[in-house]
Parts: C-alpha cells; sequence; structure tokens
DNA sequence: ATGGCTTATTGTATAAGA
C-alpha cells in the first residue's frame, strides 16, 4: 500500500493538482492538511470520481485536514480527544487494519509566542493520545505536516535557523517523544540524497536555490516498520503552476 | 535586513504561514 502527505495550502485552490497527483502516484491513501474550508466545501464528488472515498475536518481560512482513500474508512475520529481546540488539525481512520492519523501541526510562528506555547501544548496532547492509540492500534502511521524539522541535516541552513521555529530544542524534544513511543521516521530507513526537503518559500526562489525543510513526515509503528519497502519525496508538484509551497512525502508498505 | 510570496477575507489592507 502506498500513502502520501501533502500540506495543499487551501484545497479550493489545489485540487486540479490534486487530482492529478492522484492520477499519476495513484497513491492508496493521500492525507491533506490546510484544506482551508469547511466541510461542505470540500470536494467529494470530484474525488470519489477519481475512485477516492475521503473524509474531512476543514474551517474558513485556516487548518483543514482530510484522509482519502481507494480503500473504505472506517472508525473516523475528528480531533485529539479530551483536548479543548478550536482549530481543526487531526483526523483519523482506519484503513485495511491500519490506523491513519493525519495531522496539521501548528507552526508556532516564534519562540516568544503564545502560538508557539499552544504548539508545545498541542504536542504533549497528541503524544498523550497516541499513546493509547498504539496500545489499541498496533499497526499505525502518523502522516502530516509537523512542522519540525528534527535535525540539522532538514534544514538549508541550520546556523541561519538557530532560535527560530521548526528547529527548537523542545520541538525536536517532542518531535523525539512521539518516537519513543515506539515510531519511526520512514523517510530516514532509506538512504535518501543529501539536502532533501518537503517545504520551500515561496519567497526568495526558495525552490529554485533548495532552501527548504523537512518538515512534513510518515511515522510508522514497530508493527509496520519492517513492512516500509520504499520512502521518497515527490518534488513534481512543487514545479508546477501556483503550486504549494509543500510537496508529497510518500511511502510504500509491502501489505 | 524580519523583507522577499501566497492565501483568504465581504478586502481595496490585514493576518498568517514557515
Amino acid at each position: 500500500m502506498k500513502f502520501a502527505t501533502w500540506n495543499v495550502n487551501s484545497l479550493n485552490v489545489r485540487l486540479p493538482h490534486v487530482l492529478d497527483w492522484l492520477n499519476e502516484a495513484k497513491p492508496d491513501v493521500l492525507c491533506l492538511q490546510e484544506t482551508k474550508q469547511e466541510d461542505i466545501k470540500f470536494p467529494y464528488q470530484a474525488l470519489q470520481d477519481a475512485g477516492y472515498h475521503a473524509v474531512h475536518i476543514g474551517q474558513k481560512t485556516y487548518n483543514g485536514v482530510a484522509i482519502i482513500s481507494r480503500h473504505p474508512i472506517t472508525d473516523i475520529q475528528r480531533n485529539i480527544p479530551n483536548f479543548d481546540d478550536e482549530q481543526q488539525r487531526v483526523i483519523a481512520a482506519t484503513i485495511n487494519g491500519i490506523r491513519v492519523v493525519c495531522a496539521y501541526i501548528p507552526n508556532g510562528q516564534a519562540l516568544d509566542s503564545d502560538k508557539y506555547q499552544y504548539k508545545l501544548r498541542w504536542l504533549t496532547a497528541l503524544h498523550h493520545w497516541l499513546k493509547s492509540e498504539l496500545a489499541q492500534h498496533p499497526k499505525l502511521l502518523l502522516l502530516g505536516d509537523y512542522n519540525i524539522a528534527p535535525q540539522d541535516r532538514d534544514c538549508h541552513d541550520p546556523a541561519a535557523w538557530v532560535g527560530q521555529v521548526l528547529v527548537s530544542e523542545p520541538e525536536r524534544a517532542a518531535f523525539q517523544q512521539l518516537l519513543d513511543l515506539g515510531l519511526h521516521d520512514s523517510f530516514r530507513l532509506f538512504e535518501q540524497a543529501e539536502k532533501s526537503f518537503s517545504w520551500w518559500d515561496y519567497r526568495m526562489a526558495g525552490f529554485r536555490r533548495n532552501l527548504g525543510m523537512r518538515i512534513d513526515h510518515i511515522l510508522v509503528s514497530d508493527a509496520l516498520k519492517t513492512h516500509c519497502s520504499e520512502a521518497y519525496i515527490d518534488k513534481a508538484p512543487r514545479k508546477l503552476e501556483r503550486p504549494s509551497d509543500h510537496t508529497p512525502v510518500v511511502l510504500t508498505l509491502s501489505c
């Protein structure tokens, strides 16, 4: 099965890119972040016509997450249980016996911002919830925009980013806590090119100069680790006209 | 140098992203 995650920065704008990519890459499951639309505007019909089921939770202007799947989707969970959150950042479901968690982790804006505190609280809540999810579903994937570059090699210029969000020690410690639950960064299970990134700033010709960050990830549980057969970042959609600033991250499982 | 783009909003500037 082929899984992917993609922050589309408005599904309203990016639907043609998503439909084209589904047709070309033919993933079994695609997790989206930043749909930026209320559920009533979500393109269920267009996705169904393309052969995909979909579940979504969204809001106007900000956030919004969806799971798109060729296979039936069951046991849908929206948002983190017992965590009061007005922002629509999580949707989880079971597909072919695999628990799929799609998350849009907060950006945090700046280390001295209230949004940064929200990000850390949010990560703590995610960690607590995933602990119980893993107990119930040993076969689990956590896909999404983490807004965390786990290591210096995931940042185009670590020296320039010292003291910034995405790379700070508390964020990286939170990422490590997720790994400590028995999760693995699937991208790093395989040999990868240096300077592999999943996001590039629209400004300063960031993509052309490869001034990027690897902040979109697919973590796999212990039970799925040995089934991973391929992991890569597909840069093609980032080269299109009017692209999202993120590009799809892909994992293939041999089951 | 805190900018540079891009998105959405009942907009004609602002907030937010990363």
